[in-house]
RNA sequence: GGUCGCGUAGCUCAGGGGUAGAGCACUACGUUGACAUCGUAGUGGUCAGAGGUUCGAAUCCUCUCGCGACCA
């Protein structure tokens, strides 16, 4: 038994890798060719640890870059981590709560000390984790979103935006989290809810009656500032203009009338809380409402709430509601479904909630919808472009200001003294630029994580740096050579969060748009398509997947199943198909190791035998197949055509008619180191073991695989082809016809083949069929056991073959079938089963009756051959 | 409600006007000195359904049904 241990080479082969440079942009420094690709990891959550989604999307971009490294391109593919606001924030804030500690008690400034501790201890985890993949960046230039050269960049962009009057700052309606507090529109995930509708009651004021309203966040009721109708509703018509008293406070609103009111829904009147509801605030403003906020920015109800001031707002619900009910305020409780916005991050109920904040305008993407309809950037697959457009067309200012600690602050100061608001580029201003006042302060709120990671691609080219990591991090030229960045991978979760803001800001500061393609890849689930989750417990670790079946195997698996458009079902099964698949890999290697200890280098070798001429031309379809396809981002077609060729040709008719002609064993074992390096992308592991064991090298001594030049395809010889495909048919024929006669796996002494081939084949269809003697023939030859393939016919010749054991078997399948046919005919004969069984039975009975006779048939025409 | 995608062998999926493919599973045989994480052979499909275009449709068009995603 003799099977492949990754873990031996995986960890020391990408050390040797890391530290001989090879991953940075001139490793390929000998192959280089003059041109550049360039793509940006997305920079993954500091606090993350890589998970399936990381594992795939890292995947497709070490292929690609691996790939255009080895086709002689100046690669750059730059790593880092984002700060990500929140989630940071959070799980220092949890950790020093673990420790008895507030962050309202140490403050601002001690708390970020926290951060950057944390940062610097626990940080480097995921990239970390990031290299078990065995993928390839330029780890040299790794940079962090909150570095100074990112932090110049952010500020740069801010100012200059700020200046062109792009960045606004406003009193708003907002997506609120009263944990995290604004949140931008798509930070925010709808998700259906049994909740309730509450007729509630409002005394109109002079009269005796009231008038009913439904609502589904009764709470808000304080926050009313007028009830609404429909003026075309006769029911309600006589009440508008008189006034409504709201219970228990005691608050007298206007009754008014508006077109946008639904008849159909609840009571047909509704109630109007301009401060608490996007809806009722266009109203508001429309009918110059008063705009009543009756919570802080903590959800806490405050005075307008009465008695229940004090209390949290979700809390506070049920206590409201049953002290409505109590005084009689309301009229009927109905189940009711409907969407809640919750906050992505935490959870919480998100509340419409007035605020000063910062937007950028929505204007800002204009050009670049445009550019991206032009076709200056190429979606894969193509139709995100529609929900590209789609989303940008409804593209709404967008919130940039979080009330967070932790991020780029927004650098903007005011003046005490004067009122004046200014932007600055520097960190720390002194004094009033306009009445030189010292009593200034900046604005206490940081900037969406977004913002930074929309400057990513080019921000960490140097753009807005300064002199920060210049010549280190960054190269004077490299916007130059890397910008516009050749591509982009991602998950299409995030087209809009980040892709569609890089692609504006991109525009906007460079006027190119930063990437030529974008591919984005789908959800990995799991083999029953469920997405992966902790509480479901489906998750697939990737660490525990590469410990127990090598990285090469997860990262082949992941390919394979990486189609344009279409979610991947990840599963075990999957992952041992592959994991086999690199031990036929190594067996195939063992096997022409065992004939030979080197095998020269393609270059250098002339493939003369018609075996290696064969396989030789088979690996030319191959590279043409996986440049197509890798061009594309057709990875799963590529993976699919290396699969086949290594195992379903070179192993399984490769190396068994190599075993008829060993003079070919040479020629196939360079045939394959090459193979090798068409896989390497893929598998960048197993093939430099390989690579090196069949060169007789290791990869201590010598030059890596990874930064040889990759595959180009030759000539293909068609005759040639058709000539071994030929060879092939007439061996599985005979191997077919000898399994008819029960020989499949013994010798037998003779075959005539009825085919137009060169005496030299029959070395490969007698050893490889197992016939002591094959003879070619023109004619059909009678007395045998013939077999018709697709281009040959087959004859055993009956004589000298013992028939007992066939004879034997056939009559044992033909009592059975008898028997099976006696017990059917006797069912279906019966009229009682016939009218009484379900119409299926029954005819899933006749079905097989159908079938055994047809059987029974096929054994008798058999023996009656055989006899 | 709007937009988009999907429906192909028992399962997971490729394919995308010209004889229906792979892997797994299944059946039978097998330890011939690379590999049982394997080999050989085989069974298995009205390409969701109905219309249409075409010499020809799984493939293009329309509709229906079912599933999913995103947006409201």
């Amino acid at each position: 038994m003799s099977a492949y241990d990754p873990k031996k080479i995986e960890k020391q082969f990408y050390h040797i890798w890391e530290e001989r440079g090879y991953f940075e942009i001139d490793g390929n420094i000998e192959i280089q060719n003059g041109k550049t690709f360039c793509i940006m990891m997305p920079p993954p959550n500091v606090t993350g640890r890589l998970h399936i989604g990381h594992a795939l999307t890292f995947t497709l971009q070490d292929i690609m870059v691996r790939y255009k490294r080895m086709d002689g391109y100046k690669t750059l593919w730059q790593p880092g981590t984002d700060h990500a606001g929140i989630a940071t924030q959070n799980v220092v804030e949890k950790q020093l709560l673990s420790q008895g500690i507030k962050k309202e008690e140490i403050g601002r400034e001690k708390f970020l000390e926290y951060v950057w501790q944390w940062k610097e201890k626990y940080g480097s985890a995921i990239v970390e984790q990031l290299r078990l993949l065995g993928v390839s960046p330029a780890w040299s230039r790794e940079r962090f979103t909150m570095d100074e050269g990112l932090k110049n960049a952010v500020r740069e962009a801010f100012v200059r935006l700020y200046e062109e009057g792009l960045i606004v700052k406003g009193n708003y309606l907002v997506n609120w989290c009263t944990h995290d507090g604004a949140l931008s529109d798509i930070e925010v995930e709808y998700e259906e809810k049994e909740g309730a509708l509450y007729y509630i009651r409002y005394p109109i004021v002079g009269e005796d009656g009231y008038v009913v309203v439904a609502t589904t966040r009764p709470e808000t009721y304080f926050g009313d500032t007028a009830v609404m109708v429909n003026p075309n509703d006769e029911r309600y018509k006589e009440l508008i203009g008189k006034k409504v008293r709201l219970p228990l406070i005691n608050r007298e609103i206007p009754i008014i009338a508006d077109e946008h009111v639904d008849m159909e829904f609840g009571t047909g009147v509704v109630k109007v809380t301009p401060a608490h509801d996007p809806n009722d605030y266009e109203v508001g403003k429309r009918h110059n409402l008063e705009f009543i906020t009756i919570f802080d920015e903590k959800g806490i109800l405050n005075e307008h709430a009465g008695e229940f001031a004090g209390l949290e707002r979700l809390e506070a619900r049920e206590k409201i509601v049953k002290k409505l009910q109590d005084e009689g305020f309301i009229e009927k409780i109905e189940p009711h479904t409907h969407q809640v916005g919750h906050c992505y991050r935490c959870g919480n109920v998100v509340e419409p909630y007035i605020s000063p904040q910062w937007f950028v305008k929505a204007e800002i993407a204009k050009e670049a919808i445009r550019k991206a309809n032009e076709g200056e950037t190429k979606f894969y697959p193509p139709q995100w472009l529609n929900n590209f457009n789609a989303w940008m067309r409804e593209l709404r200012d967008w919130c940039i200001s979080r009330q967070l600690w932790w991020g780029h602050r927004i650098p903007v100061w005011y003046c005490k003294a004067c009122g004046h608001e200014w932007a600055s580029k520097n960190e720390y201003e002194e004094q009033c630029p306009k009445c030189g006042s010292h009593d200034i302060y900046q604005d206490p709120d940081v900037l969406d994580t977004w913002f930074s990671s929309a400057l990513w691609p080019f921000s960490t080219l140097g753009w807005g740096n300064g002199e920060w990591g210049k010549g280190v991090k960054w190269n004077e030229n490299d916007l130059e050579e890397f910008y516009p960045n050749d591509l982009l991978i991602t998950g299409f979760d995030i087209l809009f969060f980040w892709v569609a803001r890089m692609m504006m800001m991109g525009e906007h500061f460079l006027h190119k748009l930063p990437f030529k393609d974008v591919y984005l890849h789908a959800l990995v689930r799991d083999e029953h398509g469920q997405k992966m989750s902790k509480s479901r417990g489906n998750v697939i670790d990737p660490i525990d997947t590469i410990n127990e079946f090598s990285t090469d195997a997860l990262r082949f698996t992941l390919a394979i199943l990486a189609v344009q458009g279409r979610d991947i079902r990840l599963s075990r099964d999957r992952l041992e198909l592959y994991r086999n698949f690199t031990n036929k890999l190594y067996n195939a290697a063992r096997f022409l190791l065992m004939h030979q200890e080197r095998f020269e280098d393609l270059d250098n070798t002339q493939i003369k035998t018609d075996l290696g001429r064969y396989m030789l031309s088979r690996f030319n379809r191959a590279i043409q197949e996986v440049r197509e396809n890798l061009d594309s981002y057709r990875f799963n077609d590529a993976a699919t055509t290396l699969y086949r060729f290594l195992w379903g040709e070179f192993c399984d008719w490769g190396i068994e008619l190599a075993k008829a002609n060993k003079e070919a064993i040479p020629e196939l074992g360079t045939i394959y180191k090459e193979a090798m390096k068409l896989l390497h992308p893929f598998m960048p592991f197993i093939t430099e073991y390989l690579y090196q064991e069949l060169s007789g090298t290791t990869l201590q001594e010598s030059k890596s695989i990874m930064i040889m030049p990759y595959p180009q395809s030759g000539e293909q010889e068609k005759e040639l082809e058709k000539s071994f495909s030929t060879i092939i048919d007439a061996i599985v024929t005979l191997r077919r016809a000898k399994a008819l006669i029960d020989m499949a796996n013994k010798s037998i002494p003779k075959a005539y083949v009825k085919a137009d081939l060169p005496e030299s084949a029959k070395a490969y269809i007698q050893k490889l069929a197992k016939t002591q003697e094959v003879t070619f023939s023109k004619e059909a030859i009678e007395n045998a056991v013939a077999d018709i393939g697709e281009k040959v016919e087959v004859f055993i010749p009956l004589e000298g073959i013992d028939l007992t054991p066939i004879v034997n078997r056939l009559n044992k399948q033909k009592a059975k079938v008898e028997k099976e046919i006696e017990k059917l005919s006797k069912m279906l004969g019966n009229e009682n089963f016939v009218k009484n069984a379900p119409k299926e039975v029954v005819e899933q009975n006749q079905k097989a009756l159908e079938e055994a006779k047809a059987k029974l048939t096929k054994i008798e025409e058999e023996l009656g051959r055989l006899s």
